[in-house]
DNA sequence: CTATAATTTCAGAAAATACTGAAAACCCAG
DNA sequence: CTGGGTTTTCAGTATTTTCTGAAATTATAG
């Protein structure tokens, strides 16, 4: 690996945040690279950037693919695949809050369903159901929740979470304001 | 493994999602099983419901505990340790969100401080320290406003998730609301 | 169609992680 | 103290995951 000083750092504390995130060494050096080239790249670049063979990059690029964390181009006149990562950091998120809901959520959402509908036969599985219940009501309040939030464009975000904690005393203000609102003819 | 079937199914389900949320099957299982129980367990028993080993067991436990996902406990006459999960579904992702973030972000965060305040030698190392620095200004506005959330009791929070999208159009409102509590002294 | 560049697949090697049993350490009642 | 019940540690083994090089596949320029 032959990267400048900053670069590399940013690319070997993502490599061994990898595990921690779910995702391996290699992706995680991969998706680090691309997040802070000025210029797409190939997977010669990235293997050769890294060290690591063209195999393995490959399926770390397959894989970043499969969590639509990279887009994929081509250079006129150049017949290789070029990659790079979007910029946005909002859309980085969104893309993540969608891919891990997809995989650490929905998986979970669906077993407590069937759960549900079971009757159960035991006193014990009485007891389990009842908390099956509580964690689905509140993962499905959460999920919705967060559906709603990503409907929201950036600025409206933007705006909700400078507002933070004042949030809490605009609710508080809710009733009084729809009062308000009637009397005057807005 | 010898659990009543909803049971049995919700610790299968939790010790293979185990992998994708960053904890072993063992863990997994352990806090599903404590999760569902109506009573405290202890180390054999969760051992025997599980078919792990005691020193497996021991681990796992050990870990829920440094996750603050487990409470211990005692029973009246009885030497050994019970272990529960506590119940408040509120509570227990609040939790999640804490040692999640110390343990997923905090480090990535101090590394981004760290990389900002060098002096980038090379071309490429200007734009990845500007990229690094959109990532950090995302990152630490994101965490200001979990904190943020995090201090609202339960019942805020319920207000807020119900409201969703709602939300945007109060902010919508705001402006006008400002204007107007002026004119009513409440 | 052919030749070659580029990518993907895959079997096996290497590395990392999880798990166990045995031994050590700990803890408390007597 | 001492002894037995309980928990923890740890070295070794089993399992899983990652990574590689070679071969197969795909794509395209000519």
């Amino acid at each position: 690996m032959n990267l400048p000083p900053l670069t590399q750092r940013f690319v070997l504390h993502f490599g061994e945040m990898g595990s921690r995130w779910g995702i391996n060494r290699t992706v995680g050096q991969i998706y680090a690279l691309l997040y802070v080239s000025a210029e797409p790249l190939n997977a010669d670049d990235v293997g050769e950037a890294l060290g690591f063979s063209r195999s393995n990059v490959s399926m770390g690029l397959k894989e970043l693919q499969s969590w639509n964390l990279v887009r994929l181009m081509h250079q006129p006149g150049d017949r290789r695949e070029y990659f790079q990562a979007p910029e946005d950091v909002w859309a980085i998120f969104r893309t993540l809050a969608t891919e891990r809901r997809k995989r650490e959520i929905d998986p979970t959402l669906s077993m407590l369903r069937d759960a549900l509908m079971e009757q159960p036969a035991v006193t014990e599985d009485i007891h389990a159901q009842a908390r099956m219940k509580q964690m689905h009501e509140f993962i499905e309040r959460m999920t919705q929740w967060l559906d709603d939030v990503q409907k929201m464009d950036s600025a409206t975000l933007d705006a909700l979470m400078k507002m933070g904690a004042k949030v809490q005393k605009l609710l508080e203000m809710t009733d009084r304001v729809k009062k308000v609102v009637k009397n005057v003819s807005s």
